[in-house]
DNA sequence: TTAATTTGACCTTA
DNA sequence: TAAGGTCAAATTAA
C-alpha cells in the first residue's frame, strides 16, 4: 500500500501467477493466488487491475475464501458450493499510505453509499458499491480519498460447473473484512464502519 | 538454494 | 474465434 506500483496490502500473502492485457483496459490485470495454496489447499485468489481513468485506483477482485487462516493447526475447507466475489477498489495515493484508522481519521465521513441492484434478464446480479472518502486534513497538503467499491455478484444458483465466477451464489464477504483492511494489529474499524453503514441504509 | 515473478503458451468459455 | 484465466518454464530476488 502506498505507492503506484503495488495494490494495497490486505493482510494476506499472495503469489502472482499471471498477468494479462485486458481488452479495453490500459493496464494489465494481475492474477494472484494465496501463497499457501499448496500447503493448505487455500482456494483464495484475487485479481488486481488498475483503473483506466484513475491509475491511483486499483480494482481488486477476490475469489473464494481463504482457508489458510481459519485455524492455526488444521485449516478447514469451506463448502464447495459457496464462493464469494468481492470487488474492492481502493485508492493508493503515491507514496502516501493511508494512516492507521484512528478516531481522528475516521472522523471523516463516508460521503456516499448506495446499494444498487443491477438486475439483468435471467441473471441475479447485485452491485453493492460504496464510496469512502476520508479527509485526513491538511497533513499532506490535501485530503486523501479512499474509494471503495464492493461488488457482489450473484450468478444463477445451481451446482458448480467447475469454473468459478458465475456458477454459484455470491454473498458479501463480511468476514473477510478484517483481513482486507486490518492487516496485522491495526484496529478493526474500517469494514465495521462500512457494513454498519450498510445496515443503516 | 529456495521462493517469487515474469511471460508466452495453452485451455476454457461465450 | 476472441478474450479471459491458468500453467509452467525461465528468470530474478532473497
Amino acid at each position: 500500500m502506498g505507492n503506484l506500483e503495488l495494490p494495497p496490502e490486505d493482510g494476506y500473502t499472495w503469489r502472482k501467477y499471471g498477468q494479462k492485457e485486458i481488452l479495453g483496459s490500459r493496464y494489465p490485470r494481475a492474477y494472484y493466488r494465496c501463497t499457501h495454496q499448496k500447503l493448505y489447499h487455500c482456494p483464495a485468489k484475487k485479481q488486481v487491475q488498475r483503473l483506466d481513468d484513475d491509475p491511483y485506483v486499483f480494482e481488486v477482485t477476490y475469489r473464494s475464501q481463504h482457508t489458510c487462516y481459519m485455524s492455526a493447526t488444521a485449516p478447514t475447507v469451506p463448502p464447495p458450493s459457496v464462493e464469494e466475489i468481492t470487488h474492492q477498489t481502493t485508492t493508493t495515493p503515491p507514496l502516501l499510505p493511508l494512516p492507521p484508522p484512528t478516531s481522528a481519521s475516521l472522523s471523516g465521513h463516508w460521503l456516499s453509499m448506495d446499494i444498487k441492484p443491477k438486475g439483468e434478464a435471467g441473471t441475479s446480479y447485485t452491485t453493492t458499491s460504496f464510496d469512502i472518502q476520508r479527509d485526513i486534513g491538511h497533513a499532506s497538503g490535501g485530503s486523501l480519498a479512499s474509494i471503495c467499491n464492493v461488488v457482489t455478484t450473484g450468478g444463477e444458483a445451481g451446482p458448480s460447473s467447475g469454473r468459478f465466477g458465475r456458477e454459484v451464489d455470491y454473498q458479501p464477504v463480511v468476514d473477510m473484512a478484517d483481513a482486507m483492511f486490518n492487516s496485522g494489529s491495526s484496529t478493526n474499524t474500517s469494514m465495521d464502519i462500512i457494513f454498519s453503514s450498510i445496515d443503516d441504509k
